[in-house]
DNA sequence: ACTCTTTCTTTTTTCGAAAATCTGTCTATC
DNA sequence: GATAGACAGATTTTCGAAAAAAGAAAGAGT
C-alpha cells in the first residue's frame, strides 16, 4: 500500500504542511502530544520508517530521545511505545511545573533587560493574532497555537539564569503540553479568557511585579490542568 | 535512567577496557563522570568505537542519550563534546537537588513500609562496608562505593510516590556524582564523617523524624558540593 | 488436557559502508 | 596583503542489510 513515491505520512489531520521537513524527533513527538499514536501503542520500527521516510537507526535515536524526554517508555528487547497518561501523573507534573516556572519568573523579572521585554511583546503579539480569533478559526490553526503558546511563556522566563531550572521546566512544560492537548476539543469556554489571561501575564511581569506574575500563571495553569483532569 | 536491572557492579577485569559486557551507555557516562574524559573534550566516533568496541550506530544512540542526561552536548553537523563544568552549575545542581531530595524524604516517610526500611538497613550496611575501611582500600573501591553510596540514597526516597520528583531527583543526583568525583583524591578528612552522616540519616529516616532527616540530609550535601566547588 | 520442545515468523538491535557535511589549506584575483 | 573560491582530508550523519532476540505456532510426550 502507500504506493507514493515520498512522504507517505497520512495523517487524518494534514492542515499544517510543515512536517515534511522539520525531523523526525520532532515530528514524532508532535504525533505523540497530539494524540496521533495513543498511550501504551507500540511503536513498530517497520511502520515508523514508512511514516516517517527515515531509516532505522535515525529512527531509533529519535526513540531514544523521547524516552529519556518520558513521552515513550523502552523495555530491552521489546521495543518502544507511547508512555501511559494518568491524572495522578497530571497532577504531579502540573505542581512541578507550577513549582519551576514561578522560581524562574522571579528570576527573570530579576535579571531581565530590554531585549527580554521586547522579545515579550513581540512573541505576545504573535500570539494574541491568534487567540483573538473567532473559535472555528482558533481551531483550524491548533498547531501553531502551541507552538505560539510555547514560545510566548519560554519568553517570559528566558531571562532567567538557571540553566538547568530552565531544562527542568522545559521538560515539565513539554509533558504538559500532551494532557493540555486534551482540553483542545473542549467546549468554547476560555477562549477568550485565555487572551485576558495571557495579556495579564505579559503586563504584570513588565512591570516587574514578581508576586503578581506568579499568581497569575499558578491560576492560568492550574484552570487549564484541571479542566483536563475532567475530561482524561 | 537506570532501571532496576541489576548490575556487574565489580570490575571484573584488571585493565580498565576489554570486556565489553557493560553497555556502552554505562560506560561511557562512568568514563564522564570520573574525568576520564576532560570536559570539553570532543568525542569522536573513530575514537570512541574502537574505545568501547562498538558499532556507530550504538554509540550514537549511548551520546545521544547522554546528552539528554546533560553528560555531553551536541552541536548539529559538529559531533558531541563532553559538557563543560563551573562552580556555578555546581550550586545551582545542589540547589535543585536538595529541593528535590527533601521533598521526596518527607513522601518516603509518609508512604514507606516495612519493605522499605528493610532495604535501607540492607543497602546501609552494603554501604557502610566500604566507608568503614581504611583510606587507601576505600580509594581503591572507589567506584563500588559511588554505587553504593547512590543505592543508599536511592534506598530513602524509594517509597517517594511521585515518579516524576524521583526522576528529576535522579537526573540531578547523577550530574553531582560528576562534581562529586574531585573530591575523591582529596585529603582523607570527612571519610569516617560521612560513615557517621550516613548512620544519622538512616537513624532519622527509620525513626520518621522527616525534619531531622531533611537537615542532615541538605547539610551533607551542601558540605559535598562546598568541599567540590573550592577544588574547581 | 497440559507442558515442554522444536520450528518458524516477526521484531528489535547492531554494524559498517556510503552520503553529506565540515575544516583547513592552497591558489587566483583584486 | 586580503578575500573568495575550490580542493582534499577528516568527521559526522544516514541508511538498510544482517545478526540476535522475542514471540507464535505446531508437534510430541506424559
Amino acid at each position: 500500500m502507500n504506493s507514493g513515491i515520498l512522504k507517505p505520512a497520512s495523517s487524518p489531520s494534514s492542515k499544517t504542511e510543515t512536517s515534511g521537513s522539520r525531523d523526525v524527533l520532532t515530528r514524532l513527538r508532535t504525533d505523540i502530544v497530539s494524540s496521533v499514536f495513543e498511550p501504551e501503542t507500540r511503536l513498530k520500527f517497520a511502520d515508523m520508517t514508512k511514516r516517517y521516510d527515515v531509516g532505522i537507526g535515525t529512527l531509533r535515536e529519535a526513540l531514544s530521545q523521547l524516552s529519556s524526554e518520558g513521552f515513550v517508555t523502552v523495555e530491552a528487547g521489546k521495543g518502544f511505545k507511547v508512555s501511559p497518561v494518568s491524572a495522578e501523573e497530571l497532577i504531579e507534573i502540573t505542581d512541578h511545573f507550577i513549582t519551576f516556572e514561578k522560581r524562574a519568573v522571579r528570576e527573570a523579572i530579576a535579571h531581565g533587560g530590554e531585549d527580554w521585554e521586547t522579545n515579550i511583546v513581540a512573541v505576545h503579539h504573535r500570539l494574541s493574532l491568534i487567540e483573538g480569533l473567532p473559535w472555528e478559526r482558533r481551531m483550524e490553526r491548533h498547531s501553531e497555537w502551541v507552538e505560539r503558546h510555547r514560545e510566548f511563556h519560554e519568553a517570559i522566563i528566558a531571562a532567567c539564569p538557571g540553566r538547568w531550572l530552565f531544562r527542568l521546566r522545559s521538560i515539565m512544560f513539554d509533558q504538559l503540553d500532551r494532557y493540555r492537548f486534551v482540553t483542545k476539543r473542549a467546549p468554547e469556554g476560555l477562549g477568550g479568557r485565555k487572551l485576558e489571561e495571557h495579556r495579564e501575564i505579559m503586563t504584570a511581569t513588565l512591570a516587574r511585579d514578581a508576586d503578581l506574575a506568579c499568581a497569575l500563571i499558578e491560576q492560568h495553569i492550574r484552570d487549564t490542568s484541571e479542566r483536563a483532569i475532567k475530561l482524561l
